[in-house]
DNA sequence: TATTAGCACTTAGAAAAAGATAGTGCTAAC
DNA sequence: GTTAGCACTATCTTTTTCTAAGTGCTAATA
């Protein structure tokens, strides 16, 4: 257990170090601290003992280990009220009734990636919770037409596919099937239920269901899993801890990889989570902050990814912010 | 005039370079033309002089300047056959008859920049050229509803939008007037025709015309003007002259900006067309290499951009092979 | 007259040396 | 328990030294 002096000392330094990325030493927290630097240097040696500090070489200042940020965020951090201007930015995008939640969403994402400079990320629900609402075929040319593909929480997605020798109506025959057998079906069954269920029909009532079916098949095999849009992942550029190519490679790579942000989402908690350095699953240095969302049909995951001296106290409060207009 | 031996050095320097950007030296020359250091040295500075050479510091090797790389995809360059394995790997994508021409062209382009290393773009055609083929509505729930947007080069677009108190009737008569008096507009006109055309009357027979207009004038202002699309972003990130931070914060902003990616079409040419380094809009470092392609009702623009030090042959080479699979 | 050998000279870059700075840990006094 | 004092340490910056790769010029050569 901290005592009360080794909790200052330690928020000192968290807060410090998240201003101004360089080492701490005794000197800077004794003068805000009513003690002298030798004190200081006791404490901070017991917090490096305790494994909240440490560092970089023998005769340096302290910076907080991943403990010593978890230990800040889930004991020391207090909410930081937004500011009126973070606030006013936010409120003219929630406040414009023509948007819709989903783009009201990355709008405002956009926003707090530019206030933060921070990277931030909304996952929608995954293909297993969007259930089959409609399908609709539109011919372009001769051979090759739209599938558009939209479910019951708004997603849409639509591809171009081929077909040679195949007539409109036989087309359209197999897409009123399809909109009378398996609407309802989660997306990520669909694939199954138009073998088990429509192939066996349009193999008697179709002509060429062989390549309707394969061409319908690829379409909801191709559906993408899960919603992901990440806003302003070049901000990374700006933090000095990413200031070298390969870092940036791997974590850039990290973000391209829609598989690994659904990860984000496992947990099931709806409260803010906060996931320091390894704990983010995308780089030492990296630090997530995210909460789930649940609004009519709607619902999904808001993350923001930054370095792991992040501004926690602010970015809570924003989020905590989003979440509360989002779910009214 | 350069003379013939001039235009040996001058290849032989800009090929060197490429396949490994240190400064070029006269002895690494003299090895490969039957001639002395000294020789070639006077050579270099004579390419020197007429601006093709330059050297990075006094007593360095010579580097190929701006014209230098001009003078060689101009005059020097020799047309390089694709390997087998190369022209075997984009087969596949082109073989594979399920797939939509714009989805092969996205592959092949995915292939391209994993060969190369380098980033490669689609442009589609503009919201000038698509015209206005289908609307439809979809309800996804109280209060919300998708349009989706359909033009005639298969090209579709759908957003959520809110309506209060309008019943789906009042909706479905304004999408039927909608599909009745504009489909055929180009895209970036049908705004315009909304007010002008539309308004009136959905004024007189429209309940709520208010709220509808603006939600349908919104969804064609918001349309995307170009279709843009950029594979291969990060393989900046591997090449050595964009080593720093700030150079590929420039470059990604500018590759994230289709205004400005949008003026590689500018020019009406459907040959191949080089612009390197000052000449690429982009960056000093960067070539951008073109080509136009028409197929069908579909056109666009296919460019890959890499830096100056560029595989000009064998990114030539593959254009053009892209383009001649693609037009047929 | 074009080519080449030879040599003095230049510069970047690596390696080594010297200082300067900001911090620590420990001891002994308060 | 706190603090002043001091020896010690590591990094960072600056300076110096050395080396390697290249040039340009001159004079000899074919």
């Amino acid at each position: 257990m901290l005592t009360d002096r080794q909790c200052k000392v330690l928020k000192l330094i968290v807060e410090k170090y998240i201003k101004d990325p360089v080492p701490v030493g005794s000197k800077t927290i004794s003068k805000t601290l009513k003690c002298s630097s030798a004190t200081v240097r006791n404490e901070m040696s017991a917090l490096e003992e305790a494994g909240l500090l440490e560092k970089t070489h023998t005769s340096s200042g302290r910076v907080p280990s991943e403990d010593g940020y978890r230990y800040y965020v889930d004991h020391l951090m207090e909410p930081k009220k937004m500011t009126g201007e973070d606030m006013l930015k936010l409120q003219t995008v929630f406040h414009n009734q023509q948007l819709a939640l989903s783009d009201v969403i990355v709008k405002s994402l956009q926003v707090i990636s530019d206030m933060t400079n921070y990277t931030t990320v909304v996952l929608g629900s995954t293909s297993h919770e969007n259930l089959l609402k409609q399908i609709e075929v539109v011919p372009i040319d001769e051979g090759s037409m739209i599938v558009i593909v939209i479910t019951d929480r708004g997603h849409v997605e639509h591809k171009n596919i081929r077909l040679q020798d195949v007539s409109l109506e036989e087309v359209k025959k197999t897409v009123n099937l399809i909109n009378n057998l398996i609407v309802g079906t989660p997306i990520d069954e669909v694939s199954a239920k138009l073998e088990y269920e429509v192939k066996p029909i349009i193999g008697k009532y179709v002509k060429q269901h062989e390549q309707l079916y394969n061409a319908f098949y690829h379409v909801f095999s191709d559906f993408t899993n899960q919603e992901v849009n990440v806003v302003g992942k070049n901000k990374f550029l700006t933090q000095p801890e990413f200031s070298n190519i390969e870092k940036i490679q791997s974590v850039f790579s990290k973000l391209d990889n829609p598989e690994l942000l659904h990860k984000i989402e496992e947990d099931d908690d709806n409260n803010i989570k906060v996931y320091i350095g390894s704990e983010s699953k995308i780089d030492d240095d990296v630090t997530v902050i995210k909460t789930r969302f649940k609004s009519g049909n709607q619902e999904g995951t808001l993350a923001i990814i930054g370095p792991k001296r992040m501004e926690y106290d602010r970015v809570v409060s924003m989020l905590e912010y989003m979440k509360e207009n989002i779910e009214r």
